[in-house]
DNA sequence: AGAGAGAATCTCTATCTACG
DNA sequence: CGTAGATAGAGATTCTCTCT
């Protein structure tokens, strides 16, 4: 069954690619494109072409690099972001991309929305969004890339898509708010500091609800209450010490018991950093070589004496009674066990 | 040093829609 | 009705900034 099936996708494949490699379908939309660089490419300009995904800006890239029409006419390069999973850049590359637009190297840049914000090239002079619609502000923002004069922006896609239709709503609504702008300064006082009124209160009203919320997370932590269990390294699974020795103090998390010291290793800076009431004297790590935290003192505390400072994402709990290790990526996350808090002294 | 907030830049997923 | 593709919004990750 599954051989049947591979051959009969096999030879429909084949019969697709021989059918496309005898009579080269054209795209309209990438006809378009290629009249358009091809244009301004003659009036010596420079230009961005937006894409909504990174693999798309990869394939258009390989795609006008070798077009015949193009060719040393169109010299473009490429840029998206650091974490993209087809394709990404580091920060130099980045950099590196962007130099040879800004020099002669290049005169198209293809890009995700990476550069919808921020990128000043003052020789750009258009702008080209193929199939890519966001919202109002990022087709301002697209839009301001352009900063030579007589500039263009162009959107690539079909009449009356829905791409069409949304670049149109933005259209839209981006009239409307320069209307509003325009209409501001004529507003009636009072009706604009009633408006402003109302605004602030819905606003304050939304603080308080969040307020109440973190209020009612911190009881169902009391009522949880503190829980006996362990402190474990999150690499290597050892374990460091009772959880009952962890404190807090503000949002950051320590341990100063000195037992918790000698199945760990403490390493010293030659200098210590002083900060506002901690005193950061070195780094504490587990015995796989993982660091747990910081060495600190607190200034107004010397009582306490030496305390690691844990960070969260480097170390795991077990509670008793639990088989399973728990772990949270922030502090605030926790939602299982309370916490002592350090008192504070009075003057 | 630590923490968290917020921004930037994707990636993932739930939901909607069109189609056979 | 089931499936595939499109879409919006949520989530993940990384970085920068500010505060303690």
């Amino acid at each position: 069954m599954d051989d049947t099936l591979y051959e009969r996708c096999r030879t429909e494949l084949e019969d697709i690619l021989k059918k496309y490699t005898e009579h080269p379908a054209v795209n309209p939309k990438l006809e378009s494109l290629v009249q358009l660089l091809k244009r301004h490419a003659l009036g010596a300009t420079k230009g961005l072409v937006l894409v909504k995904t990174t693999f798309y800006v990869k394939t258009l890239h390989d795609y006008l690099s070798t077009h015949p029409e193009l060719i040393n006419l169109v010299k473009p390069t490429w840029i998206v972001g650091q974490n993209s999973a087809d394709h990404s850049l580091t920060i130099h590359d980045q950099e590196a991309k962007l130099q040879q637009f800004r020099g002669n190297e290049c005169n198209v840049l293809i890009a995700t929305d990476i550069v919808q914000e921020g990128l000043d090239i003052p020789t750009c002079s258009y702008v080209i969004r193929y199939e890519f619609v966001s919202d109002e502000i990022g087709t301002i923002q697209s839009r301001g890339r352009a900063r030579a004069q007589n500039s263009s922006y162009y959107l690539i896609t079909e009449q009356d898509s829905i791409n069409h239709i949304r670049e149109k709503n933005n259209k839209t609504r981006e009239d409307y708010m320069e209307e509003t702008i325009a209409e501001w300064p004529r507003l009636n006082k009072e009706k604009f500091r009633n408006y402003v009124e109302a605004k602030t209160k819905s606003l304050i009203k939304g603080w308080e609800t969040d307020l109440q919320n973190e209020q009612k997370q911190r009881n169902v932590l009391r009522q949880v209450g503190r829980k006996d269990g362990a402190i474990h390294c999150r690499k290597c699974n050892a374990k460091l010490g009772e959880l009952s020795w962890l404190k807090k103090r503000n949002t950051t998390y320590f341990i100063n018991n000195a037992e918790f010291f000698t199945g760990t290793e403490c390493k010293l800076d030659k200098t210590y950093t002083n900060f506002q009431e901690n005193l950061v004297m070195g780094e504490v790590k587990c015995t796989c070589g993982d660091s747990l935290g910081g060495c600190q003192k607190f200034m107004d505390r010397p009582e306490l004496g030496t305390l690691c400072a844990l960070k969260c994402k480097q170390i795991k709990f077990k509670l008793v009674g639990e088989p399973n290790y728990i772990e949270f990526a922030q502090w605030s996350k926790n939602n299982r066990f309370d916490v002592e808090e350090l008192q504070e002294i009075d003057n």
